[in-house]
DNA sequence: TGTATTTGACCTGT
DNA sequence: ACAGGTCAAATACA
């Protein structure tokens, strides 16, 4: 209710840089409210009590993230148009069909411990790119047929704590933990470094930032984390509800 | 021995 | 032709 508000005013009123200002304040408040989470939450006792610090954190959480999205998609979002072959030619769903579509992304610090499991299955230098790209799909890719994958590409800058461009592709159709948003509080720079993709129990301690990545293209990631991106068959709308909880589109409209 | 990861080959889109 | 995504055999590891 109260993002609702903050929609219609920031979607009609800000210009181009406040937006991105905007987008920026949001994602700050996103990552402490999940430092927050993570700190808190296991410092409580089991009960009800723990139960309604968690749904209010987590209604945090949902709120901050729909409000980037719509902000994105309230004017400036980017379509591109690689989701058509040349010429105009829809592209159909091939087997190695390129994956800029039905794709978002994030720049992390830990890119790993999304609250999905992840299995490697390849890894690829990419052109210019001074760090090799790391694919994932979902462990239930067999099991579930499920589609999710996910690229993971060191960000090309001194940052510290090193940071990371993930890239989503397609939804999870798998019954795992219940998470739809892909940001985490595990320090994953040592899950990196042990190439490992499974997810381990959270901890917390290293300075640890997320943000939505602002991009034009995902299929050329940027190794500067300055624009956001959501790159989908779908208009942008449409796009954010399918990357978002069906009770977060109902607690919204 | 089973499972996960590595890595070069292969395939496809641009 | 090239770049990027996936496959699958080889390898590592618990």
């Amino acid at each position: 209710m109260e993002h609702k508000n903050l929609l219609v005013s920031t979607s009609t009123n800000l210009s181009h840089c406040d937006h991105h200002l905007a987008i920026k304040e949001i994602n700050e408040a996103h990552e402490l409210t999940r430092q927050l989470r993570a700190v808190l939450l296991p410092s409580l006792p089991a009960g009800s009590l723990a139960e309604v610090a968690r749904e209010i954190l987590d209604n945090i959480i949902k709120s901050s993230s729909l409000a980037v999205f719509m902000l994105q998609s309230g004017g400036h979002g980017h379509q591109t148009s690689k989701q058509h072959g040349q010429g105009g030619r829809p592209m159909l769903d091939g087997h190695k069909r390129r994956k800029s579509q039905n794709a978002w992304s994030i720049v992390t610090s830990v890119p790993y411990e999304d609250g999905h499991q992840w299995t490697k299955y390849g890894q690829k230098r990419i052109n210019s790119a001074k760090y090799p790209r790391y694919y994932h799909r979902c462990i239930y890719h067999k099991d579930q047929d499920c589609p999710a994958t996910k690229t993971v590409q060191k960000v090309d800058s001194d940052a510290d704590p090193p940071e990371f461009i993930v890239v989503y592709h397609m939804q999870h159709r798998c019954r795992s933990i219940d998470t739809h948003i892909p940001f985490v509080m595990e320090s994953a720079e040592a899950s990196l470094v042990k190439n490992k993709s499974r997810t381990d129990t959270p901890s917390s301690g290293d300075t640890q930032m997320t943000h939505l990545l602002l991009s034009d293209e995902i299929s050329n990631i940027p190794l500067t984390p300055e624009q956001w991106n959501l790159d989908n068959d779908l208009d942008p709308v449409m796009s954010f509800f399918e990357f978002a909880d069906a009770d977060l589109f109902t607690a919204v409209f």
